[in-house]
DNA sequence: CTTATCTCAGTCCTACTGATATTT
DNA sequence: CAAATATCAGTAGGACTGAGATAA
């Protein structure tokens, strides 16, 4: 969050829209981390909860998530008691990965929060420009 | 740039919002690459292009780059003779940095470049929606 | 035997910290 | 002497690499 902007680039969109993304990325950031987890953790859960059980490569290549990164965020969330490991039984290599229902509970606790942090973030705009912003950064997206 | 979405995230502004950034920043750290830079050296550029000479620490604080950061970058800067140090004479202590005229003719290719990066991510989007969008960043920006 | 999945140790890179030199 | 500026070596943390273990 640079203090100012120099003008010229103020004028890229691409330049104001990495920065929009850098300070909500940061409060989000805030907020996860005294929970102990990191946006990868709410990635993972957001997975989970809306596909069910899922192996852990299937996670980092849907998720660009190193596969060795992904171990250590499923440790984590297991440690939390928020996923559980175990093996599939069609492939005993891979390891299904499901959600506890304590798990899905914090992931609704979390989503909570990061639709406040969106609402505050987009407070400057009326509801009608909030909604035109969404659906247009998702066309960009192409999702 | 994830392979598909948890599709409870996609409902998050804030989220579509980084993920987009992210695609953006990707590609124009790709072209930076190609020529020896990165965001930061664009940056400074930027900064001293638009607001003439400046000291480090300046530059620091206004693009909020660490100061050691800073040195590193002006040192490349440099030797790409791009800008120039020269220290202040009414403050032996800072060294005022100068683009050069060549540094000015780089930053004004990396600017085009940056916007052709930016119409092509805007493309799916109307010219009035591309404005909207840009508009409404810079509201959230507050700059 | 080769390939796929997961794990883990080690490596690389980046950002930051702390110390130093110089000037005010 | 204390504060400000720039530099630089060192540190800490994150992301990735490559090898090993188990199973297909």
């Amino acid at each position: 969050m640079p203090a100012s902007h120099p003008p010229s680039l103020l004028t890229l969109t691409t330049y104001v829209l990495s920065q929009t993304a850098k300070v909500a990325k940061r409060q989000l950031d805030a907020q996860l981390q005294e929970r102990g987890m990191r946006l990868r953790h709410m990635l993972v859960l957001a997975w989970l909860t809306d596909h069910g059980p899922t192996s852990q490569l299937s996670l980092a290549t849907n998720l660009a998530l190193d596969p060795s990164d992904v171990t250590a965020t499923i440790d984590d969330l297991e440690d939390l008691k928020l996923v559980k490991r175990s093996v599939d039984p069609s492939d005993r290599r891979r390891k299904l990965i499901t959600v506890t229902s304590r798990g899905e509970m914090e992931f609704r606790r979390l989503h909570v929060l990061a639709a406040q942090i969106s609402d505050e973030l987009l407070a400057p705009l009326s509801e009608r420009r909030r909604a035109a912003l969404q659906t247009d950064l998702r066309t960009i997206l192409g999702s």
